[in-house]
DNA sequence: ATTGTGGCATAACAGCGTTATACAGGATCC
DNA sequence: GGATCCTGTATAACGCTGTTATGCCACAAT
């Protein structure tokens, strides 16, 4: 048994860390063990120590990448105006993706990394990120703005424009368009919203 | 000079259909110069001499893959009913992204495949995609079942709500749901058109 | 018949992920 | 305090990868 792990080891963390830079900065490609191991100081061993293999490093940098997009949401003020909040969210979505492109493309990509395939730990993962569209979904439509329906389907729609978009630019297929935010994601936003509005019944004011 | 070259090679026809065969049955790892020779019987320098390297005979198969969803596209039959021939266009959309699932993800996956990297003629032939959304966008408003508006940007709006669907679709995410179609991208088009439509004038009846 | 050239097979090189092995050093036990 | 174990790591090797240099061979042109 002998001492009990309290602590992550820090090796653990720099690999981590060494990787998701790595991936930043010269793309997927750059992530070998070899140059992880070159970065942080130690020999190829510590990534089959630490994790088991190339692919499990990778789905841990991934989980990371989740949990600072999850962070990167919570941080979005919650205001009196739900709607407005999913828009402040999405915009926050796109940020952060922008921030990490290359980790954008490994969490969500479907193409494989080092044989790293997504697993149900990343499929859990994505689903907190997405119960934070679910919440203010939920409230937007308690507060009248969207109709009455499964709060669930209705933020899938959100993400999946949203992830489309995102997606789409990160693949450069908008760089024809001057300001593709402008242009094509807020008018998508507004327009799903308008969709998503009719028939409700706004709560606080009147509806003459 | 010697003699021109008028029909395309055979093996270099060949090369490409069992990459495409590869990639779907053993998905992009198993994507490699040596399976490619043995499996059309000739040596791995054939890829040299036709295409150059790796990087460019996947991006043959990508220009392949694009060629195929131009064509899946084509076929959708054009009603009088625009919106209604969207709908079709995009269940057509899905429909070849189901059965092309590696390929796909190569064609718009950003997470890049043995060196490969996104050209600008992929970009080109997704355009062309593109503007088989483009030309319906703009009859569904010369038909005011749509509000006049930029149709390049609407058709933008619409390939995003698709592509962000069929991505999170393939990469696992709606597993939870029962029938994603019917619960997610169907009431996505429905609520986007509504959205879409507000403010339009009918064109048939009349504009008192 | 000779020459030249284009296409392909062979073999080599550098790099990859992974694994087996050996060694170092601290904790544990007698 | 010395022996023992165990954990973490460095080294080296294996089989694979993409790529390139080399040489051969068949066919077109002269």
């Amino acid at each position: 048994m002998a001492r009990v792990r309290t602590v992550e080891p820090e090796v653990r963390r720099r690999l981590i860390e060494a990787a998701a830079q790595l991936l930043a900065d010269e793309g997927p490609s750059a992530l070998s063990t070899r140059r992880l191991a070159s970065s942080v100081g130690t020999s190829t061993m510590a990534v089959y120590t630490y994790f088991g293999g190339l692919p499990q490093l990778v789905q841990a940098v991934v989980d990371e990448g989740f949990t600072r997009l999850a962070a990167h949401l919570a941080a979005v003020p919650r205001t009196d105006d739900a709607a407005h909040d999913l828009l402040q969210l999405g915009w926050a979505y796109r940020q952060n993706a922008m921030e990490n492109r290359e980790l954008y493309a490994v969490m969500f990509g479907t193409a494989s990394l080092g044989g790293y395939r997504r697993s149900e730990s990343e499929l859990e993962q994505g689903r907190y990120t997405f119960d934070v569209l679910v919440a203010a979904t939920e409230r937007a439509m308690a507060d009248g703005q969207f109709r009455r329906d499964d709060a669930e389907c209705v933020a899938a729609q959100l993400w999946s424009a949203l992830h489309g978009f995102v997606m789409l630019e990160l693949a450069g297929f908008f760089e024809a368009h001057q300001d593709a935010v402008e242009a094509v994601l807020l008018p998508l936003f507004v327009n799903l919203g308008v969709g998503l509005a009719a028939g409700a019944s706004q709560r606080s004011a009147a509806t003459p």
